[in-house]
DNA sequence: CATTCCTCTTGATATATATCAATTCTGCTT
DNA sequence: AAGCAGAATTGATATATATCAAGAGGAATG
């Protein structure tokens, strides 16, 4: 494992705090590997044997039932998921895939346990991890139940825009197909919501963006603090 | 606050592990009190000053956005509730009401986040209580992502049957507008929904559910266990 | 450079779900 | 017991979203 990348995962608000002993030790029994595009880490009921971190690419977070699929999250680099199984030994819930060429590190889950049960300031990362786990999904909850699709979508490059720093230029760094599963609609759907947005000041070009009025996609968007804002 | 309550408190997933005198300065902290029915509790937006336990009654876990309004959650006794909101000292992300009469403890925040700092079982066991919220409200984005709205009404059905025992009889304990908001859909629609799901086994009189043919309801809805089982 | 595959887009249509309006039902109050 | 208010149902219709089918563009491959 490359310096540096050991230095990102300990940046990462799980390991930030732990005592370096603990952290070595947890290094010292994860298994840092790279994976191709479209290679499916974990399946949905397998028992949850790692913690998984995304130190570089991407992993898409998805589940089926009857023959559908949706996309749960998208997780980039440097970002742990399944946490919550790991933590209650119990079957994962969705399923993982590599997006792209991906570098992940995998942690074995009795490893996460044990120091758990003797690192507090680890114990104290993983409440705050997990509680920020729940929030965001509440929110995705509420994003998907109080707002039609176009204004999901709008709402999204929203957000691109406050992450990119506001200046109305915004690049898709997901292909379309995959947003849209995220957003809950399906690839043709997407593809009228950003026509319709081009009426709300929304220029779409490829994985180009442009807003061009920011007051009028915000007016047919009406973002919500309590949906929209990552932070809290 | 009556003996029996303070018991039933104590033997929460939340409470059960912590030494007894922890336990005790909490229940000295909190308030328990009596709502009527339809008194708003909390507010989306504020700050989450206590973490709420319903004693008795049920309260309503919503939010709002644009004139919409959608139910999250329905919480029985005994039960907490916005426990991620009272950890990391964050506004709530959802409103709370009675929906009936109600007795609520309400224990300060600040003694919440003191006693977790200073006794392990306790932040052990709000890990795992976290990580409980955290599977369920994925169940639920899954619920609604992947289904549609019969089918997510005939495994609501099919999870009530099998909490009151598998008898082929359940009664609904909430509201059907309430339960309809909570499917993510509208009344008129849950009615309809009821009048296809006679085709499928089941009858509806009321608040009174008769599953005829629960192999013919199961085959139409297709129950998952990473959706549905409640205790995974 | 052409071919192929894949993603994206567009149009036509079907289905799911919501809305509006009108009753009916039900429990509660007086 | 009558009346009332909220809840639930039903029908008619509108809107949102999905599906099916076809075509257009783009990147990788030979």
């Amino acid at each position: 494992m490359r310096e540096d990348d050991r230095k990102s995962v300990r940046a990462l608000g799980l390991f930030r705090d732990m005592t370096q002993e603990n952290f070595d030790a947890l290094m010292t029994a994860a298994y840092l590997q790279r994976f191709p595009a479209h290679v499916e880490l974990i399946r949905e009921g397998d028992s949850a044997d790692f913690l998984y971190v995304v130190v570089d690419g991407g992993v898409e977070l998805f589940s089926t039932s009857d023959g559908k699929e949706t996309t749960l999250a998208i997780v980039s680099p440097v970002s742990t998921f399944i946490l919550a199984a790991t933590v209650k030994d119990l079957p994962f819930l969705m399923s993982g895939r590599t997006l792209v060429q991906s570098q992940v590190l995998l942690i074995p889950s009795v490893d996460i346990r044990r120091i758990f049960g003797t690192d507090d300031k680890f114990a104290r990362a993983i409440v705050t991890e997990l509680a920020q786990c729940y929030r965001v999904v509440v929110k995705s909850m509420k994003n998907l139940k109080l707002r039609t699709a176009v204004e999901r979508v709008a709402n999204y490059i929203l957000r691109l825009n406050i992450r990119a720093g506001r200046d109305g230029i915004v690049t898709l760094k997901i292909g379309k197909r995959n947003l849209a599963s995220l957003l809950g609609m399906t690839p043709e759907n997407l593809s009228r919501a950003f026509n319709v947005l081009q009426s709300h000041g929304v220029s779409v070009d490829g994985v180009h963006i442009t807003i061009s009025d920011l007051d009028k996609l915000a007016a047919f968007a009406k973002p919500n603090p309590f949906i929209d804002d990552m932070s809290s």
